[in-house]
DNA sequence: CTAGGTAACTTGACGCCGTCAAGATATGCT
DNA sequence: AGCATATCTTGACGGCGTCAAGTTACCTAG
């Protein structure tokens, strides 16, 4: 039964519980829906019985933004796994989408994940900090070798074209996410514009294996 | 005095009052502290007053959103005035960063304009639907014209196109506001990154007034 | 096996918040 | 002058995050 991590008595696994229900309240009823009291309340326990397993909100937040990048990169790895890097195109396309679409599927965890609730509202934790700059070290990997493929331009670094190509991502995702301009029944297509921007298709280069 | 439109008599000015200081406050402690009660003790009448020129928070906020669109839309204006449209390329990449320094200088405004709060959460106002359907429209436009300067590939339709593009922009000043993986000082240098992507500079193609 | 310490949990309270209901007040129109 | 109406106030309700003080159950040292 003891597996060695710290576990509360009372309740028995109240912090484990807390993170699931709390993930059932956002899925269920969005992240406005989601307060200490109520949490508590669905788990059984009083009203700050959850303090003493998060120093505040924030960090029971930051807990479940964590979670949040354990499953997208739970995600890539599938990802890369089912395709392979040798047809860097394709990877970037269907990279592009599944992001998309973790974000669709996912928009308030994704919000937490990459919003100002934590990260400028709110002090992000140690963990998260970490655990979020690893995600995006995998990316700057990836866009590298995208680079060496010739499928994104090799001229700016690697750091900054992962940037500047993330920073494409983020803002159709939110665009998806909250609602601005884009219906969810254009955003592939959209998402299919923007791969053919970043990797020049539209530019007249041609497309490898096509030329003399 | 009378200017045709309804206005408070008892304060005489308070719906624009009410404005001017929810500003103040957005400025100078951020959309938190914003809340209707300090409102209202800030521009010295009670607490449910605000409550007869907005019908709730979200009606003010939508008003807030309103102006921020009229001060892009007037810095936009400007910028085009200043350059002109001949250079497209020019004018792009002045866009760019103007679009970017605009959400560095006004952070929680874009958030209101851009964000989910309004635009998800909350019900935008029809006035600003349609502002803000106006700003859009003006940005397409635009791409259209950069399409035929061939400073954007005129592939995708002009929507298309200015819908993937402006994510990246939105994503770049999302990034900047939330504070997320990027540093103010980064961001002009990533800025860069991005219109070199989007114009395909980095392709190889001869930048106009360089061919024969 | 018991005594003490500590971690987990509860109850109560404070000061915020948005906003509804009911009353007071001043204004413009007939 | 009198009435309708727009404007503003006071009071109240339920919700929020979280601090302080008390209670309970467990763990360990003697």
């Amino acid at each position: 039964m003891s597996t060695g991590e710290p576990k509360p008595y009372h309740h028995g696994e109240l912090r484990p519980a807390l993170l699931h229900a709390a993930s059932g309240i956002i899925r269920e009823a969005g992240i406005d829906a989601l307060s200490m009291r109520r949490l508590a309340d669905r788990v059984g326990v009083s009203r700050t019985a959850p303090y003493h397993h998060f120093k505040d909100k924030n960090e029971l937040l930051c807990a479940i933004a964590e979670m949040g990048f354990a499953d997208q990169d739970r995600m890539i790895g599938a990802l890369i796994e089912g395709i392979g890097t040798d047809d860097g195109a394709r990877l970037f396309e269907n990279w592009v989408h599944a992001y998309i679409r973790f974000a669709h599927d996912n928009p308030e965890t994704y919000d937490l994940m990459y919003g100002k609730e934590i990260w400028k509202q709110g002090e992000p934790t140690a963990v998260l900090r970490q655990v979020s700059k690893a995600s995006f070290r995998l990316w700057v990997e990836l866009v590298g070798e995208l680079q060496r493929q010739k499928v994104l331009p090799a001229s700016p670094p690697a750091l900054r074209t992962a940037q500047a190509c993330w920073a494409t991502l983020h803002g159709l995702a939110r665009l998806l996410i909250d609602g601005v301009y884009v219906q969810p029944g254009d955003l592939d297509e959209i998402a299919n514009t923007a791969v053919e921007l970043l990797t020049q298709r539209a530019c007249g280069r041609d497309v490898p294996g096509t030329s003399a």
